[in-house]
RNA sequence: GGGCAGCUAGCUCAGCGGUUAGAGCAACCGGUUUACAUCCGGUAGGUCGUAGGUUCGAAUCCUAUGCUGCCCACCA
């Protein structure tokens, strides 16, 4: 065994044989039980970040432990096309290259990004296998697979029956850069500084009088067909009927009376610009009023806006509005104002409302939707989301699935060539096509790609396709057991999976959400708590890290610091301590390999098991009990924060000290040490490996614990009551083991307060009262532990500096010359603390209202711990007064 | 405007009605008995955001309130 743990050999080594040997695949017993987990597929054009490590580190610590729970772990991999961001980059990419996009034919734009996608597309899954991610590749599902492309476009298709999904020319949220509409999740409000501007328009009726209207957006004014005003305010409510003159380009426009107008915002009367407001727009249709696009679809002014607007931005415009309406002497005021902006999730810019034609989906199974949530057949975790995700669907709108993009699924309709397209007669929807294609011509659209991640669970099985589902085995892998993903796409992928599954597929609702649990990763952030993003480069290299401190370090440190479901500060110390742990394990399963060859591994005799060996399973069975909570929980990270804590304070510390002690004591326990060393250890590395998968798989190999299976993730993991039958564990054994460890540790401490290391070697005196024999029992350990060469059992100790331990009175003979200052200053705060804490617990106990009303047990404890404490309180102050009579 | 989190040791967090509020990191003191200095032993450090209330008892429950962050929302 190497004395230093090589991990970046160990972790390609073991990534290569476990995926040679088909350790991913997905087992299909029929008799068994199945475990599924669907990787929420990474964008094509993404590159792995933070974000990927911590939620994938979390699938795979879930599904390394379902395979040794003994489940048939399924574990999906795949890819998302990302439509948009796809685009922009071969977009990018050709211009670069100095060719055009839009010079480019569909079908040549196509084969570039086909071309960019073949090359580029499984960058992120490879990058992912350095961090140990055990998924089925064989099964990896693309969504511009043609299987995948069936179900997206079957749903489509059936939706469209059933009347779900519809065309419409409707107010949409349209991005002017990517010139495509976006759903109402694509829109991020943003505050953003601005100007509201307060400009009177003449009243035709009454030349010479005004009306005041606020405004954020001047460069609309050609688009306004209207003024509107709350139909009950008294300073308007007469100018009802009357006409409004707007300046440009010029056009008397009515004033109407509508309820949505707020009369205490601005000046309480309202431009209605129906083609660029959606509020605006609903007024428009209540009144029957015209509507007028001066916004072209790049965001520029059209030629309805006058010669003096038309082709400016609208940036640009507004400038210039404004500068009309002073020439006219129309501005009265321009006030700094910050006001909520929509602006695209892609592109950043503001987006421009904008009416369109656009396919909208209908969302069905809403109320189904959200039972299944409420009534926990599928569960959140943390439960909060439960609440974000039910208003959501309460305040569900349509949603516009149609995107002009050539980049996706598109869309499954076809127009009879030369006929009206809004006839439904001239309509054929179809997988497959129409049967004549010369005669139709497709539409241009193509899919919201969140559209088509909503079927995932789904599409990846083989949904609709009876064979690919059987197969597949659909009936045994669905539902899928834990989706793991993060709270910021809760409305764009997890809700419209459940609605999609639920639409979809007929039973139970057991049998029909997509997966019974959700559990909701924090977002990774710097030490300083900002998000990580690339324009602040605080975002460290993945892959650097996991080169740094290998894939085991950077999994079990993200653990440790990923309290459920909130937000992680980023600390690269966290990562080395990861590394250094691993390191840990390394080394004492070192020191076990060096003490001498596995034995065959046994059960061992009752004789041959010690009190420490008895404390030692317990405190593993502790630990596996804990395990198997945690993961029912999702408390990883406490979880990995204990493993940690046994195995260097429990197992290496104590009892392997412990155990050192004991072969030295007596050869012939030697085998029988080890044996119970191997029990412990070979538990331990099971326990551990979903955390860190490469240095238990490397270890359970070179200890020798393989003889019956080669890979640890098959080994099944004994569960915490099936540990305690190993040794008859008796809880008096337990208490002395406790006790002896405290001795030693108040003994370390004293020594430590009178400047002297835990280790050197002093004569020692002790007066117990009733532990006589333990000390006998433990008497070498005791004395190697504590550093005693010597330790004489006396009636007094008046003289030397002593302590109180459970096992009685401990002095050491020190040096005359010893300051024991520093000694009488500790004992005088213990004596403080010990009377602080008595007072309380007098008082407690004279309070007629405490013993009246508290509980028995409380009362009981109160009184055992006051006791304990006065006695404490005696000896210590005997042990204070003992040094007095020492000089220094 | 509505909602959801968080506020506990210098930092990151645990504890969520019952003894004297814990851990890791950082700090400080001390240590090479051959598994490990990527380590070991020890020490110090907190009126639990603030103010009220309920209770025999509150970090924990209730009511206000202050910051911090996030989500939703058609005040132009």
């Amino acid at each position: 065994m190497e004395k230093e743990y090589n991990f970046r050999e160990a972790e390609s080594r073991w990534y290569e044989c476990w995926e040679d040997s088909g350790c991913f695949l997905r087992s299909e017993n029929p008799e068994g039980k199945s475990y599924t987990i669907v990787i929420p597929p990474p964008n094509v054009t993404g590159v792995l970040h933070m974000g990927h490590l911590l939620n994938n580190t979390l699938q795979d610590v879930l599904i390394r432990r379902a395979r040794q729970d003994g489940y048939c772990a399924f574990w999906q991999a795949g890819t998302d096309h990302a439509g948009i961001s796809l685009q922009v980059v071969v977009e990018k990419k050709l211009r670069k290259e100095g060719v055009d996009p839009n010079a480019l034919s569909r079908e040549e734009f196509l084969e570039h990004a086909y071309r960019w996608r073949d090359m580029h597309g499984n960058i992120i899954l490879n990058q992912l296998k350095h961090l140990g991610v055990s998924c089925d590749f064989s099964k990896k599902v693309h969504t511009l697979d043609a299987a995948y492309a069936r179900t997206v476009l079957t749903g489509f298709v059936e939706f469209f029956r059933k009347g779900l999904i519809y065309r419409g020319r409707r107010m949409v949220n349209w991005c002017p850069k990517s010139q495509t509409a976006l759903s109402d999740e694509e829109v991020l409000m943003q505050m953003r500084k601005g100007k509201l501007y307060r400009m009177r328009y003449e009243i035709v009726e009454d030349p010479g009088s005004f009306i005041e209207i606020s405004t954020t957006r001047p460069e609309t004014i050609p688009g306004d067909v209207a003024v509107a005003i709350h139909p009950d305010d008294p300073r308007y409510r007469h100018i009802i009927g009357k006409h409004a003159r707007r300046p440009f380009p010029e056009m008397e426009i009515p004033i109407i009376g509508d309820a949505v107008v707020l009369r205490d915002f601005g000046t309480g009367a309202l431009k209605i610009t129906p083609a660029h407001d959606s509020v605006d727009f609903a007024v428009a249709q209540r009144h029957g009023l015209a509507i007028i696009d001066v916004i072209t679809a790049d965001g520029h002014m059209n030629e309805r806006t006058g010669p003096e607007l038309c082709g400016l931005t609208r940036e640009d415009a507004r400038e210039k509005a404004v500068q009309m309406l002073q020439e006219r002497g129309l501005l009265l005021a321009a006030e700094d104002y910050e006001h909520s902006v929509g602006i695209s999730e892609r592109s950043g810019v503001p987006i421009e409302p904008r009416l369109s034609e656009q396919w909208f989906l209908r969302y069905p199974c809403i109320e189904l939707a959200k039972e299944a949530v409420r009534n926990g057949i599928i569960q959140f975790f943390p439960r909060r989301w439960e609440k974000t995700y039910l208003h959501w669907l309460d305040n569900i709108q349509d949603w516009c699935i149609s995107r002009q993009l050539l980049w996706g699924h598109r869309i499954p309709v076809w127009y009879r060539r030369g006929c009206e397209r809004l006839n439904p007669a001239n309509l054929h929807v179809s997988v497959e096509g129409p049967a004549d294609p010369e005669n139709w011509e497709q539409d241009e659209d193509v899919l919201d790609t969140w559209f088509s991640s909503a079927f995932w669970p789904l599409g990846t099985l083989g949904w609709p396709d009876q064979d690919a589902m059987a197969r597949h085995h659909f009936d045994f892998f669905y539902p899928t057991a834990t989706l793991v993903t993060g709270p910021d796409i809760i409305f764009f992928w997890v809700a419209r999976m459940i609605i999609m599954s639920l639409a979809f597929l007929k039973g139970d609702l057991e049998q029909t959400v997509p997966f019974r649990t959700v559990y909701f990763t924090g977002i990774i952030r710097d030490a300083q708590g900002r998000k990580m993003s690339k324009s602040l480069g605080n975002s460290p290299e993945p892959l650097d890290l996991i080169d740094t401190y290998g894939a085991d370090g950077v999994r079990f440190g993200l653990l440790s610091i990923a309290p459920e479901g909130q937000d992680v500060l980023f600390d690269s110390a966290r990562m080395e301590q990861g590394r250094n742990f691993c390191t840990k394990l390394w080394n004492a399963c070192r020191f076990r390999f060096l003490q001498g060859k596995l034995e065959k591994a046994q059960a061992p005799a009752p004789e041959h098991i010690s009190v420490e060996d008895e404390a030692i399973l317990q405190g593993l069975s502790d630990l596996t009990e804990y395990q198997e909570s945690a993961f029912r929980k999702y408390e990883f990270h406490s979880a990995v924060q204990r493993m940690e804590k046994f195995f260097r304070d429990d197992y290496c510390d104590w009892y392997v000290e412990v155990c050192k002690i004991r072969m030295r004591l007596d050869e012939s326990k030697r085998a029988h040490i080890l044996n119970f060393q191997d029990i412990i250890l070979r538990h331990y590395l099971q326990l551990l490996h979903p955390f860190t998968p490469f240095i238990t798989q490397e270890l359970w190999c070179t200890m020798g614990y393989d003889d019956q299976e080669k890979f640890i993730q098959n080994v099944p993991l004994q569960r915490a009551e099936q540990l305690k039958q190993i040794a008859n564990i008796s809880e008096d054994n337990i208490a002395i083991v406790m006790e002896l460890r405290e001795s030693v540790a108040a003994i370390r401490a004293h020594k430590s307060s009178l400047g002297l290391a835990s280790q050197t070697q002093l004569r020692a005196y002790y007066h117990s009262e009733n532990r006589e024999n333990a000390i006998k029992k433990h008497f070498p350990i005791l004395c190697s532990l504590c550093g005693f060469e010597e330790l004489i059992a006396t009636k007094s100790l008046r003289g030397r500096p002593a302590t109180l331990t459970p096992w009685g009175t401990f002095a050491v003979d020190v040096p005359n010359n010893t300051d024991h200052g520093q000694e009488r200053a500790r004992l005088q705060r213990e004596i403080e603390t010990l009377e602080r804490n008595i007072a309380t617990s007098e008082a407690k106990l004279n309070d007629e209202n405490f013993l009246s009303n508290a509980p028995e047990k409380v009362i009981s404890g109160a009184k055992i711990l006051l006791g304990e404490n006065r006695s404490k309180l005696i000896k210590t102050r005997e042990v204070l007064e003992s040094l007095r009579g020492i000089q220094k």
